[in-house]
DNA sequence: TGTACATCAGTGAACGCGCGTTCACTGATGTAC
DNA sequence: TGTACATCAGTGAACGCGCGTTCACTGATGTAC
């Protein structure tokens, strides 16, 4: 049947988002369009009213979570003291609170590594949400030229993302909070400061 | 029909080997026994004369990638200047090379978000893997101390591991070299002054 | 304003495919006599 | 030494399952007159 007028496009902002969840908490790969349309109690065959294929939902799902991530790292920066917003952001993507929550977290430390494996078409895509992420954090980086910014940024970022990913590869909550501490000391020191 | 004795071992030894490598070149989720039995001449079917299930060649192939890993690094560190072993490590680690041949490297670059959705039960057996491979590579850490050395590795290695994965997800091969060297050059100066 | 018709979001069954796992079978080898 | 038999690594077909994708169909809404 046909449905009212601006319903479309909130079933598809639906779908973009349990897609976005549900690829970060479960990972890409075994979860598809099964899974993300019973989740928001519908059938897969409505999956092709609103995306031509699988991959576009993978990049449509990823941008939005660099949407929301970005959301989240920029509210930490804003609302801490003048000076700190990047120790407020490293202490936010540090924490046992974001290790937790995988589905709302950080995607690349997620997802990277399949990212990785896409081919370069996909790539290309994500690599646009990517930089659009950073050049909203980069205002809370310390550094006189962008420049500078960019490059303390480009080394802090990912190795948050490694020091999460070896964290939650950890069986024992204690020996993750430890590293994430240690880390998290660490890293304002060196880039904060 | 029944086979000369010692081809059992080489079998298994095969099918460990062709997995360690699938799985880290095309992802662990949807590549599995018909793809790594396959790739060794057997038909699937013989895959349960060697293991339980799945989930013991997962664990048996990132045992074995971890080893070849140790085995690269350590010779890394082992054909450089005294003094240098650490910096050898990194270069070796953040080259093109490395990122170009993710079947033959660092499994935790290629798996850890994988391995980080795996039950505790697994992860327990993958962490004593993890902790083999930093006993082997810890001598080659400048420090005064075993806990010192530890909290040098135990920040610079997710830091690289991050950097890797950041690097592989760029469509830009430019723009991946420009990240490695950039992380290499601060990630010497950082940890192995 | 009322009626006839076109639209199209969502349904549900079907497609081929590969997954992990099971199992009856094969037949060269090792072993017992 | 020769023969009979047990072993068991590997085969290949089958199982149920979920994947991505297609498609004829439904029927409430929007639109034209």
């Amino acid at each position: 049947m046909r449905y009212p007028a601006q319903q479309k496009a909130e079933t598809k902002a639906k779908i973009v988002s349990a897609a976005s969840r549900i690829f970060r908490e479960r990972g890409a790969e075994g979860n598809g369009i099964g899974s993300v349309m019973k989740e928001i109690g519908l059938t897969k065959g409505g999956f092709y009213r609103h995306f031509e294929n699988r991959d576009q939902l993978y990049v449509e799902a990823l941008a939005k979570a660099f949407t929301e991530m970005g959301d989240l790292m920029v509210e930490a920066a804003k609302s801490a003291e003048r000076g700190h917003e990047l120790e407020a952001m490293i202490r936010r993507y540090l924490s046992m609170g974001h290790l937790k929550s995988p589905a709302i977290g950080c995607v690349i430390s997620t997802l990277g590594s399949d990212i990785a494996r896409q081919p370069a078409s996909i790539r290309n895509q994500i690599n646009r949400c990517m930089q659009a992420y950073r050049e909203r954090l980069l205002p809370y980086v310390p550094g006189k030229t962008l420049e500078e910014k960019t490059a303390r940024f480009s080394l802090l970022y990912p190795s948050m993302v490694g020091i999460l990913i070896a964290a939650r590869t950890l069986a024992d909550p204690d020996a993750q909070e430890k590293l994430l501490a240690h880390a998290r000391e660490s890293f304002i020191e060196k880039y904060a400061r």
